[in-house]
RNA sequence: GUGCCCGUAGCUCAACCGGAUAGAGCAUCAGCCUUCUAAGCUGACGGUUGUGGGUUCGAGUCCCUCCGGGCACGCCA
């Protein structure tokens, strides 16, 4: 049931089986061929199911074909034994070499080590945080970062070419609204009285600007410098807190611009010339309930204005034209309404677009954890924590690490203290720590030992074969395949997951045996095997965006 | 009310296409530093996977009922 294994193994094991299933059941494809780790170490390092799979084709007992498919597996120096087991299990012993080939790999492949080319260099669009230039970045756009990233990451590793993108809701109603608040406030600051927009934005940070811009000698009835300089000012803070949160995009779209190409008005036309769209009330319909939506939606107010959803189409039109076969968006939850719709604006069209086009992250909110209780007001902010907040309180590390180490649909209870204690507690240092602490043992290596050659490809490793140090290579040839599955379900937590796991192996590891001891070949195995282990703790952690210290 | 998501140990969370005895961390308790960083290690305790049914060799996982929580239901974004 555990989650991964070894690719090197899994390929070997599954050319051994297939040869055997090709002599067992020749009619059936070998894509039932699977194995998996089981949980208890007396079922074997790897177990495969597909005995009983095939009960029902064979109509033979699985216990029976289990024995058939063991005895036509051909000869192998990596399997030590096989046995059938329970209800029609294949439990498969491997010899040590088969584990212990792994850190080679890893010493040969360095930071190249978990990447691969499974994304055949196709291109990606990962579209993340995407917040309105209406205010600072609160913790779930934090949420969104760290995710995006991390999906991005993960996918140019797997040999995807992602493009990074943000898109900003800089038209509409909601920047009148900002508009009109930075009016009031700015009217404000120099004494005169003012109405305050109804529902305007209380936050401080619009007085702040406002004071700016006032003091800039700004007018506040010009309302369209004024609007310039709000949406100026608010970008410029929220790519301050990106870059302080280490996420760096390719490229923002602003919805501003698809306006003024003529993209809306173009989307509108092409979905009324296919018959989609009908006039009611004095509004443009588009009939998306032809398309899995619980009612139509209207395109174009009785006033002429366009609703929102239809620049939404119109800016993923221009992914698809910008030949990303594949886009991933990551959104809070509290707009899934918009899946359905954009879908089916999309298919609306007709341009051949993928019904399931675009993918999404959908992600649950965030609530921030302090002395047991919940913050929910940021002095500057209002009614939410900024990310800049919690990343001045808890480090970055630890907020990246923390954001994306639950699974994207949970919600999320961020403990400030806990990600703040610089001790046992805390995950991020714990991972961090098995690196430094490899780090450190090098450095004594080097100090101990000048004599030694320090090209550990070479090792032996024929007597690093304890229980522990076979656990750990198993763990460091997992790596491939949690990447893998990271990748395919757009699940990050499943790496950090991972390396919280490894890190504890190596810790367990380093507590119980010495790694530099006189005895030269030992001392040189257990070195490539730490080495290796660093050199995934670098790599996970890097697609992470967390750092890899040398000293804590 | 309708739709989507969630419900797993006291707390926070894992569990790849359905696989064997459901796992970690925290908390609690008991141990380990004249040896490479104790930000660490070893062990113990802890569960009717919200409820009731169904599907099958096998269900935390798939289907249905109900309960509880979140979000969305606008000619806002």
């Amino acid at each position: 049931m555990p989650v991964a294994m070894s690719a090197e193994i899994r390929s070997h094991l599954t050319q051994l089986f297939t040869a055997a299933l090709a002599k067992v059941a020749p009619q059936q494809p070998a894509t039932i061929i699977d194995f998996e780790r089981p949980k208890q170490a007396t079922f074997g390092d790897y177990s495969c199911a597909s005995a009983m799979q095939l009960t029902r084709l064979l109509k033979r007992a699985p216990q029976q074909i289990a024995h058939e498919l063991i005895g036509a597996v051909p000869e192998s120096e990596w399997v030590e034994r096989m046995e059938v087991a329970g209800p029609g299990f294949i439990n498969i012993y491997l010899r040590p070499e088969a584990k212990q080939h792994v850190v080679r790999t890893i010493l040969r492949a360095g930071d190249a080590y978990g990447r691969n080319n499974r994304g055949m260099g196709n291109k990606v669009m990962i579209e993340f945080v995407s917040a309105n230039p209406t205010g600072p970045l609160h913790v779930g756009h934090g949420r969104q970062a760290a995710l995006g990233e991390a999906i991005a990451a993960i996918l140019a590793s797997q040999g995807w070419e992602v493009t990074r993108e943000f898109y900003y809701n800089d038209a509409g109603q909601q920047i009148a609204n900002l508009t009109a608040s930075m009016r009031a406030r700015a009217l404000e600051a120099r004494g005169e009285d003012a109405v305050f927009p109804e529902d305007g934005y209380h936050g401080e940070y619009i007085r702040e600007i406002a004071a700016k811009y006032v003091a800039a000698d700004g007018n506040p009835d010009d309302l369209e410098a004024v609007r310039k300089f709000a949406v100026a000012e608010l970008r410029r803070e929220q790519d301050e807190d990106l870059r302080a949160f280490g996420v760096v995009f390719d490229n923002y779209y602003l919805e501003s611009s698809l306006y003024a190409d003529g993209r809306v008005a173009a989307v509108v036309e092409a979905l009324a010339a296919t018959g989609t769209t009908y006039e009611h009330d004095g509004a443009l319909w588009l009939k998306t309930t032809e398309f899995g939506d619980d009612k139509d939606r209207v395109m174009r107010k009785s006033d002429g204005a366009y609703t929102y959803f239809v620049p939404d189409v119109a800016y993923h039109v221009t992914k698809w034209e910008r030949s990303f076969k594949r886009a991933v968006n990551v959104q809070g939850s509290d707009h899934h309404s918009t899946v359905t719709r954009v879908r089916a604006g999309l298919q609306a069209l007709s341009i051949g677009i993928p019904p399931g086009y675009p993918d999404y992250v959908l992600h649950k909110m965030v609530t921030v954890m302090k002395g047991g209780e919940e913050v929910k007001i940021s002095k500057r902010a209002g009614s939410y924590v900024t990310l800049r907040d919690l990343i001045d309180e808890v480090g970055r590390d630890a907020v990246r690490f923390f954001l994306v180490s639950r699974r994207a649909d949970s919600e999320f209870a961020f403990d400030v203290d806990l990600a703040k204690s610089q001790s046992e507690d805390n995950p991020v240092y714990y991972v961090q720590y098995a690196h430094a602490r490899i780090c450190s043992v090098l450095e004594q290596w080097q100090a101990q030992y000048p004599d030694d050659a320090r090209d550990l490809e070479t090792a032996d490793l024929a007597a690093t074969d304890s229980q522990r140090e076979l656990h750990l290579m198993q763990r460091l040839g997992d790596y491939p395949d949690v990447l893998e599955t990271a990748a395919r379900e757009y699940a990050p937590h499943q790496l950090a997951f991972y390396l919280r796991e490894l890190a504890g192996e190596f810790h367990s590891y380093y507590n119980s045996d010495r790694i530099l001891v006189p005895e030269a070949p030992t001392r040189r195995g257990r070195l490539a095997l730490i080495v290796a282990t660093r050199q995934v703790l670098r790599n996970g952690l890097g697609l992470l965006g967390v750092t890899a210290p040398e000293k804590m």
